[in-house]
DNA sequence: GGTTGAATCTTGACGGCGTCAAAATAGCAC
DNA sequence: GTGCTATTTTGACGCCGTCAAGATTCAACC
């Protein structure tokens, strides 16, 4: 399937995922137009429209696949109860090194593009939404030393994602941080978390 | 000046920069277009090129004033080395405030839209440096129990604004973060921080 | 094997965008 | 009044997402 001159390209859903996650990561969302795919693809303008209902649908399409790594990220977490640090540090490390590997996609999963100004599939908010499930559950304040005054696992989870994320974002966008100094910040905030929750 | 049937405006720099600060409030980014800008301010789509260089250079601008009021946020930050947590909770609170009260403003600000996709000014990477440096100082880390092991206070700087930027992007793009969770979230944050900075 | 209907892909068009170029107009110094 | 400059205008270009209508291919059924 998918001769170069024939009539009916053969794969073009899958082509254009392909081909768009390319040119997300190396044009970032803003060069990625639905012509330059179709021109990509070596297809038409509108052809795209046969296999997604749109522009969002696309991109949604694109942010899901990365969720579905990032979840594959978060499984893998397991914390020892006795001494979760380590588990945790490897966590942060991986996470961190998630986004900035594909900055394009991490910016799609989580920026307004989709959220705010787009419209996020079902398919989207619910892989979006299993995956902080999966992190709260990983998370577990037990698993940080027991649950104790004011320290409810959930809230401790969304705080601590915000900081991950944070952290992310800063990076990202290049405003308050450089990429040398990324992992001493989140080292640092690893340490103030794992300090406020363990000491007692 | 500035009457409406007169071919020279007479005031529409200004206006512009008033103009566009409603209509970003009140369509996004998204919905900021010049050519809009430029109907709503009486005034023929090319005219708002004669005071600024381009989109986003008005962009830039908009952003500028942005961290102009975030810096005075900044500037009644005083911790009481004693006692820095009433402070530190006050501060949280503003910030939350700032961002959600015109959070279209903030994603301008803070967003790749100037600072990964855009050219920011010089004069808003100048205030925007200045307005960082300027909490590290507030934060100081002596003020919250003096130096001690690994506790860098640019880091422990850098690490809390990530923090308290991760909370303002997870609640403007609706992600896993509700309005009304808000205040119980950042309160979890403050805690583990400052219990973190302050424990012995 | 030919017919029919659906899936797929094409060209053409529309309105919106940022922005450049050239012409028109107004204000100001002399 | 006469220029000079700042300001504003209209016109145009190329990009974008997307709709509509027509062309082409494929697959199922006779």
């Amino acid at each position: 399937m998918s001769r170069p001159d024939r009539y009916h390209h053969g794969d073009l859903h899958d082509t254009l995922l392909r081909e768009a996650g390319v040119l997300l990561r190396e044009q970032g969302v803003e060069g990625l137009s639905l012509r330059r795919l179709a021109e990509r693809a070596g297809v038409s303008r509108t052809a795209p429209y046969h296999h997604f209902e749109d522009k969002n649908a696309l991109l949604c399409a694109l942010a899901e696949r990365g969720f579905q790594r990032l979840e594959g990220l978060i499984d893998e977490l397991s914390l020892d109860p006795a001494d979760p640090e380590p588990g945790l540090r490897r966590f942060v490390r991986a996470y961190l090194r998630f986004a900035s590997e594909d900055g394009e996609r991490y910016e799609l999963m989580f920026g307004r593009t989709l959220w705010k100004a787009g419209r996020p599939s079902a398919a989207l908010t619910r892989v979006a939404h299993g995956c902080f499930r999966r992190y709260v559950e990983a998370m577990g304040v037990e698993r940080l030393g027991g649950p104790r005054d004011g320290a409810d696992p959930l809230r401790v989870a969304q705080a601590s994602w915000a900081t991950l994320h944070g952290l992310c974002r800063l990076l990202l966008d290049g405003i308050y941080l450089r990429r040398e100094d990324m992992e001493a910040v989140s080292d640092q905030a690893v340490t103030l978390m794992l300090a406020g929750l363990t000491r007692g």
